[in-house]
Formats: structure tokens, sequence, C-alpha cells
DNA sequence: GTCGGTGCAAATGCTTTGCATTGAT
DNA sequence: ATCAATGCAAAGCATTTGCACCGAC
């Protein structure tokens, strides 16, 4: 079992919480996916694996693992939520394309150290960062020229 | 009047569109908010001035205005979108408080060449960028150790 | 038997849309 | 006259919530 189950029911524990088989299910679904995944999605590998679980629990069970810094939301749009793993992993950052919504995750140490830089002359505590570059992909640019948009 | 409404005047009569008294109402009152917007802060404001328009045209003109490139959304959270004025504007990036939600704005122009830097590995085209700092300014870490959080 | 957890369905709240009307060229 | 813009109210849709039921300690 991933010591991320371990954290989530420390973190359950913590707060008098359960872990039960659904909250289990959705964070094993979600360590499956292993990306940038939406509500739907999660619901979708979910039942994939065999599991049925509802709709609210899963926002609930969201809720729960961000709070317990398992996973961040990570917004491209205003439609609805992304969602990605972060506990244990080096900060992603995407580059975004504006026309096809492919999205290519990478780090940059260079933007830790800004985030500090600017937490420290601020007098604030450096929680996290988001950063996402908007760009055309070349297969963007193409759709464009083709004169689809 | 301000160079923006030029521009999006330019914008519009390329499409075809016009510019209404209502999108100038808007336009002018956006210059006037000179920051971070939700919708609803932006009706107040046209209000304010003593224009009445309707939330549907508003949601609409915001539109438009960002695809002008007049202004773009700012995502802190999933409950609704932000938007700021960015045409002329250095890129302004954001240092939020997670436990009261004070924003503070700042400017880094490394941040764009890390950009300028990850679309040419990539063989993108920039079009911009988003960069958000999750922190904890000092009020909010007094709220937390006041027992509040 | 007390609490928290779950599923369902209803509610919420931001955003979008259909439609009839209005206005500009 | 035509074509786009507006306001209103209704629709959409992701997310949240109320409630009855279930299960663990």
């Amino acid at each position: 079992m991933a010591p991320l189950c371990a954290v989530f029911r420390r973190y359950l524990k913590s707060l008098n919480l359960k872990y039960t088989p659904e909250r289990a299910d959705i964070l094993n679904a979600i360590i499956e996916l292993d990306s940038v995944f939406e509500v739907e999605q999660l619901l979708e590998e979910v039942r994939r694996r065999g599991y049925r679980v509802s709709k609210a629990t899963v926002y609930r069970t969201i809720k729960l693992l961000q709070d317990a810094g398992i996973i961040t939301q990570t917004l491209f749009d205003a439609r609805q939520a992304h969602y990605q793993l972060i506990y244990g992993q080096a900060p992603r950052d995407h580059l975004v394309c504006m026309k096809t919504g492919r999205n290519v995750e990478f780090t940059d140490e260079a933007l830790r150290d800004i985030s500090r830089r600017i937490c420290q002359e601020h007098g604030w505590e450096l929680v996290g960062h988001r950063f996402q570059i908007y760009a055309l992909s070349p297969e963007g640019r193409r759709q464009i020229e083709a004169g689809d948009g």
C-alpha cells in the first residue's frame, strides 16, 4: 500500500475521521491517474476499477485530500476545477495550449526561488505556487492557420 | 478617451461589431477599478457611475474584452472568475493569502524569461503566463494562531 | 447508541443562452 | 430592411448540502 494512504489515514485520524473504503478507493484511483484530473475523470477511474462511489463522496473526499496536503487544485479555466497529486512531488507547473488545451508539465527550480524571495520581501509565509504558461502548440497554430480560428 | 477604448473599438470594427454605449461603460468601469475584479464588482461599479447594463451584457462584453487581449481571467478559486486589465500593462502576478484572501500584486521579469525559455524548449509560441504564490500573510497567521483555524 | 459516512436528490450560484425587442446603418 | 446588441428570464452545469439510512466502535 502506497505511503500516501498512510499519510491520508494519519490525517484523518488526527481529526477523528475514518479511513473508509470509499476514501481509499478514491485515493487509489487518483494515484492511478497520476496526472491532472477532473472530478468526472476521477469518477470514471474509480468505476473502471470496479468500485461504486457517489459523486458527492468524491467531492467530499477531494476536499479532505486537499486539506491533508495530498492534492491541490489547478485551475485552467473557470468551468471546472482540475486537481493533481502534490504530496511528495516536485511542484509541477504547466504549459497549456490555448487552442487545443494540450498541457505539458514541467518544473523549474527558479520558480521556487522567486516565490521564496517575494514572500520574504513581504514578510509572508510561503505555502506553494501555481505557474501556468499560456501558449500555442504547433498543432494549435496549424489549426488556426487552417482557418478554424 | 483612454487609448484602451480605441483598442477595443478597433478590435470590434475588425469583426464588424459595434462599440456600443454599454460596451464603453463596461470598459470604463474596468479602467476605473484598476485591479482584479469579479463580475459582481464590475456591475456595481458600472451602476455607481450611473449606468444600467444587464449582467448578461457584462458577461458578453467580458468575453469580447478577453478576445481583444484587453483583460484576462485570473483564477484564484473555483467558485468564480476574476479578471484584470492586461493591455499595455506589465504582467501582474499575485501573492495570495490562503487565510484572509488578501492579494498583493507584483511583477517579476524573471517569470517572463522563464516562460520564454520553456516555450522555446518545447517549440511553442508564448502568449502569456499566470503566476500565483500561495502563502500566509501576518494577519492570516495571527488568525490561525488565535485558534480560528 | 452515538457519530460520522454515504447516496440520493434537491439546492446553489456563477455563467450562458433563447428569444423578443431595440437600434444603427 | 438587415444585422447585431440588449435585457430578461430560463437553462446549464459544476459543486454543495439536507436528509434518511447504514455501519463502526
